[in-house]
RNA sequence: GCCCCCAUCGUCCAGCGGCCUAGGACGCCUGCCUUUCACGCAGGUAACACGGGUUCGAAUCCCGUUGGGGGUGCCA
């Protein structure tokens, strides 16, 4: 009848903010159970009371809808699940499987230096019979010999040396489980049928399995160790270092869709070869034993590129809608001279040169503000190094603007029919009354911005200018 | 040090023994379009790390070398 569920699970710290790892690890976690109609599961892995900011709780499930992956069920918090890891690690040590130990860390390294420099427990308190004390831990008891091993979907065989494997820890001093225990007695609590997360995690697998086999856990847990998403020097991605917050990216005007579908790219490329495409077809193509093996570069470049497809796949209302945040926070102009009407005109001019939500207030502020902000060095090459032009395509502009038709195409015939008679190229006719008006080079459709702006004010602006020349 | 993993254009991916004169995308360069910029369009640049095998045949399989990364916590 139940044909096997699969049920996957994303378990963040929160030690800080989600950050493109963890992004892309949720990601490919939600693709394979979406693909395979199983379960994505939240888990909050926070035994670690001193460094856990509950705050952040939210935070990271606020990340995780704004990508748009949605989960199943209500997430399980490890710090409420006390008794279930107390249990475990009770039956470990009635089984003979974990013993107390008395070593503190300090002692443990001066040993281990001792040695020779080999770091790891040495088994010191094995043997001991210990009970619990103040400053006891529990270990796990690894065998001295034999192998651990498992089948990657995404590496293949992967085995380890139990002799390599030290002794480790399964509860601290204080009490508390170590990640490693909660996470076997959880995997097994919930019905975890597949763990999909960073290869940096690998090496903690084979405690994972030894613990599991110690409790009996039932069923068989499927890995699959996704490549790390490293940084221009090919290390791992790392908060301290590296620009990774997704929040810092919601800021600056990504779309999720862009992010989502860039972050499936890393690892991972649909067989066809085309990249950009709905999210919906990525999970029907998903397969995990696709994904690569080696580190992927997470490159702001090609997630701009990809940005930009998405912002101009939009409808200009949505682009509107999507760009409000920028038009009214920390805009560099007075809140109340803005006007949406006036952006809504623009906004298909500016939809089709922005690759972030973020630009969009730098491609419009020069009609809100109530004076353009002078770019010097559009300024030094137009109305410095081109002064004998720039006069006298202003007094121009000043004398055909006065009463021209107030439309684009009548301030087109009214300003070029200066590049006509003196047989000069449009583009260096247009700059000056550009610099005058806007105060760049570059910028939407000059005479679009014109009309929005009007004539008086325009009028203003290239007399201003010319003044000043 | 020890353990584990990885290795195709600068970058991301395709390639799963012959279809490879190695394909697509980003970037970069050139041209076209054009009132700037951007978009769009047309081109170009550029890679199978090295050495041995296996095979009629290897980017694809095996071994080694080199290089890179990860782990080595009473963090996760």
């Amino acid at each position: 009848m139940s044909s096997p569920q699969v049920r996957v699970r994303f378990a963040p710290s929160p030690t800080g903010y989600l950050h493109i790892g963890g992004a892309r690890t949720a990601l490919f976690n939600w693709l394979f159970a979406r693909r395979m109609g199983g379960e994505f599961v939240l888990r909050i892995e926070d035994t670690d009371g001193e460094r856990s900011r509950p705050e952040l709780i939210d935070v990271i499930f606020r990340a995780l809808e704004w990508l748009g992956l949605d989960w199943d069920g209500t997430p399980v918090h490890q710090s409420e699940r006390g008794h279930l890891y107390s249990a475990a690690i009770e039956t470990l040590l009635a089984n003979g499987d974990a013993y107390w130990c008395a070593c503190s860390p300090e002692e443990v390294k001066a040993r281990a230096e001792a040695r020779g420099g080999t770091p790891g427990y040495d088994g010191h308190c094995r043997e001991r019979g210990l009970g619990p004390g103040v400053g006891h831990v529990v270990r796990f008891r690894v065998a001295d010999t034999g192998t651990t091993a498992f089948d990657d979907l995404i590496r293949g065989h992967v085995s380890f040396e139990n002799a390599n494997l030290e002794d480790f820890v399964v509860q601290r001093s204080n009490g508390s489980p170590m990640f490693h225990l909660a996470n076997a007695v959880d995997d097994a609590d919930q019905g975890i049928t597949h763990v999909i997360r960073g290869e940096d995690l690998i090496n903690v697998t084979p405690k994972v399995l030894l613990l599991r086999h110690a409790l009996q856990a039932p069923g068989e847990l499927i890995f699959a160790h996704l490549p790390l998403i490293v940084n221009e020097k090919r290390q791992k991605l790392s908060k301290r270092r590296d620009d990774v917050s997704v929040g810092d990216y919601i800021d600056r005007g990504y779309l999720p869709e862009a992010m989502v579908n860039y972050l499936a790219t890393l690892g991972w490329g649909p067989s066809d070869g085309v990249e950009i495409r709905p999210l919906a077809e990525i999970v029907a193509m998903f397969d995990v034993s696709d994904v690569g093996k080696s580190g992927a570069f997470f490159d702001v470049k090609k997630l701009q590129h990809f940005n930009g497809e998405y912002i101009r796949a939009l409808t200009v209302p949505q682009f509107v809608s999507r760009s409000t945040r920028w038009l009214f926070e920390d805009a560099p102009w007075p809140a109340e001279s803005f006007d949406i009407a006036t952006f809504e005109v623009l906004a298909p001019l500016v939809q089709e040169r922005v690759k972030l939500l973020a630009e969009v207030p730098s491609f419009v502020d020069f009609v809100f503000a109530a004076e353009p902000t002078i770019d010097e060095d559009s300024w030094q090459k137009v109305m410095v190094k081109g002064a004998d032009l720039a006069v006298a395509v202003l007094d121009h502009a000043l004398v055909q603007f006065a009463d021209c038709e107030w439309t684009a195409a009548g301030l087109d015939a009214a300003l070029f029919s200066y590049a006509e008679q003196h047989e000069i190229s449009k583009g260096k006719v247009q700059a000056p009354v550009r610099v005058s008006v806007t105060g760049r080079t570059v910028g939407p459709p000059l005479f679009e911005s014109l009309v929005v702006i009007g004539r008086d004010e325009t009028l203003r602006r290239l007399g201003s200018a010319r003044a000043r020349l």
